[in-house]
DNA sequence: TACGTGATCACG
DNA sequence: GTGATCACGTAA
């Protein structure tokens, strides 16, 4: 079942973060569907210095200040294309980072867009997943509950005791806020990133 | 540990 | 216009 549309829209984006967990994550793409569950996010807030809206709005994070439930996707060194789900009310820029998936479907159309000949830590890291499911800037601002991309609850419960807290990787310019237990990850799970 | 890679942002 | 920067991945 997708998610509704009041998932995203509460106003604490760290519980969205926590609760994205376990739920999958797909695309469909020229007739061909991939998806993974989710099993590491960051949560981004616009009140403090991690977040890309930190200072306002600017071409880029525009869609950040969406209602939630729509994708935020950027490119990043150049390279990689990032996903984020877009949280809390129109106005206000919270986001998801989407930083893990454990691979589910469609895992030789992933292996062939990575080039690889194995499935091995495909979809571990934001840049990887992206590529595996095909997703670019071209979904940047499409909804989360759509035909070619959307995130569902196939029904998998993570307890409490499985979620680990930890905090956000790559933003060492965040000063204090990069100390914020903002990242989660799934208790032993094979793929997470580092490591 | 080093660096590719190119859009974006803050200047002015 | 121009230059610095970047929510990474890979090779070494």
């Amino acid at each position: 079942m997708k998610l509704e549309r009041s998932f995203y829209t509460r106003s604490n984006v760290v519980t969205v973060a926590r609760e994205l967990l376990g739920k999958v994550l797909s695309t469909k793409i020229n007739g061909l569907t991939t998806s993974g569950m989710i099993v590491e996010t960051e949560a981004y807030s616009e009140k403090e210095k991690g977040c890309h809206a930190y200072k306002g709005m600017t071409r880029r994070n525009a869609v950040m200040y969406d209602d939630g439930g729509v994708a935020y996707v950027y490119l990043c060194y150049g390279i990689h294309q990032m996903v984020n789900v877009v949280t809390n009310a129109k106005g206000i820029a919270d986001a998801v980072l989407i930083r893990a998936l454990e691979p589910l479907t469609g895992i030789d159309v992933m292996m062939e867009r990575m080039r690889v000949k194995h499935d091995k830590r495909i979809t571990s890291g934001p840049g990887k997943l992206t590529r595996a499911l095909g997703i670019d800037k071209s979904f940047n601002g499409k909804s989360l509950a759509g035909k070619e991309l959307w995130i569902e609850d196939c029904g998998m419960e993570i307890s409490a005791s499985q979620i680990i807290k930890s905090t956000r990787i790559g933003i060492d310019y965040a000063g204090d806020d990069a100390l914020l237990p903002w990242r989660f990850t799934i208790k032993g799970n094979e793929w997470i990133s580092k490591l």
